[in-house]
DNA sequence: TCACGTCAAGCAGAT
DNA sequence: ATCTGCTTGACGTGA
């Protein structure tokens, strides 16, 4: 099992998904931002190894404004090297990665517009991970949307749609159960129906079904991946204390994870941390996995 | 230097 | 009707 946080890391001083606002978009202004993002991701996945996190999410906004229709600017020539060699970094110490498009990219949508838009955000993010020459282990994690007042429909606009996506995005394309809409089983659903690999998140799926079973939604989740996708990734936060259910948490909460851990036994899989305190929560994580198993033996 | 209004984009649920 | 949260606050103007 890798251990890995999202897109931000708040221990070595430099940001990886620095942005700007449209209205000062220049050739100049994307180059230095792409560039300054880049530098940082490098020095992240370098403290990442040192510190044995080998799973990371990549940030969405390493190129801004990527798919929007102000980008005339090839920025995928101006840093190919550049991806290629933090890719060849990637492969060498064995990083999984991951991306996950933001709340604006709805596959599903009655809008064509959206949807095209979506298509285009997800080919953004397929064209990263593909500059850096990453095998179908990498994945974008993608929800299924809006519910329409008719999910039925809503789930088979959302078959129809992934069907027309191009193959370098259904490559890496997985889904990933939300909160409030799509739960674990209608993503196994529409696994079945375009061969998606199916992420699971073991908090919003907490919260949309009460006492389920982790054992059966680990063993479905499993056989939505082929080889060549690689091991499950699963997403796991911490319920904030006192907050509103759903809120997560500030820091990693311990009982909960060494609970999780065991009851997770025997399947694999890498765990992505979606915990305020990102860095210090993966490595509390990981030192506490790496406790656990020593007490087992 | 700092406060704070705003930022490309969608949707659902709470207030 | 308006606000909030979502994988993640950061940008940028004005004081």
């Amino acid at each position: 099992m890798k251990i890995g946080y999202p897109c931000i890391n708040r221990s070595i001083g430099c940001s990886g998904n620095k942005t700007f606002q449209l209205k000062s978009f220049t050739k100049e202004r994307l180059l230095e931002t792409v560039q300054s993002n880049l530098d940082c991701l490098e020095k992240i996945l370098i403290f990442n190894v040192i510190n044995h996190l080998l799973f990371f999410r990549i940030s969405s906004d390493l190129v801004p404004f990527a798919s929007h229709p102000i980008m005339s600017i090839n920025w995928q020539e101006e840093f190919k090297n550049r991806f290629k060699s933090i890719g060849e970094y990637i492969k060498e110490k064995n990083i999984r990665i991951s991306m996950h498009p933001g709340q604006y990219t709805v596959l599903n949508s009655p809008s064509s517009d959206v949807v095209q838009r979506s298509a285009a955000e997800l080919d953004y993010h397929a064209q990263i991970l593909e500059l850096m020459d990453l095998t179908s282990e990498a994945k974008i994690q993608l929800h299924v949307g809006g519910v329409y007042g008719n999910k039925l429909e809503s789930l088979q606009r959302f078959i129809r749609n992934y069907r027309q996506l191009n193959s370098r995005i259904k490559r890496y394309l997985v889904v990933e159960n939300d909160e409030r809409s799509y739960c674990l089983v209608d993503c196994l659903n529409i696994s079945a129906e375009t061969g998606a690999p199916v992420l699971f998140d073991v908090f919003h799926e907490s919260i949309f079904t009460k006492n389920f079973m982790l054992n059966t939604a680990l063993e479905l989740q499993k056989e939505t991946w082929s080889d060549s996708d690689g091991i499950p990734m699963l997403d796991y936060s911490s319920q904030k204390a006192d907050g509103k259910m759903g809120a997560h948490s500030d820091d990693l909460v311990s009982l909960d994870f060494l609970d999780f851990i065991n009851e997770s036994q025997p399947y694999e899989f890498d765990l992505m941390l979606e915990i305020k305190n990102k860095e210090k929560a993966a490595l509390e994580a990981l030192e506490l996995v790496k406790a656990d198993s020593r007490f087992r033996g």
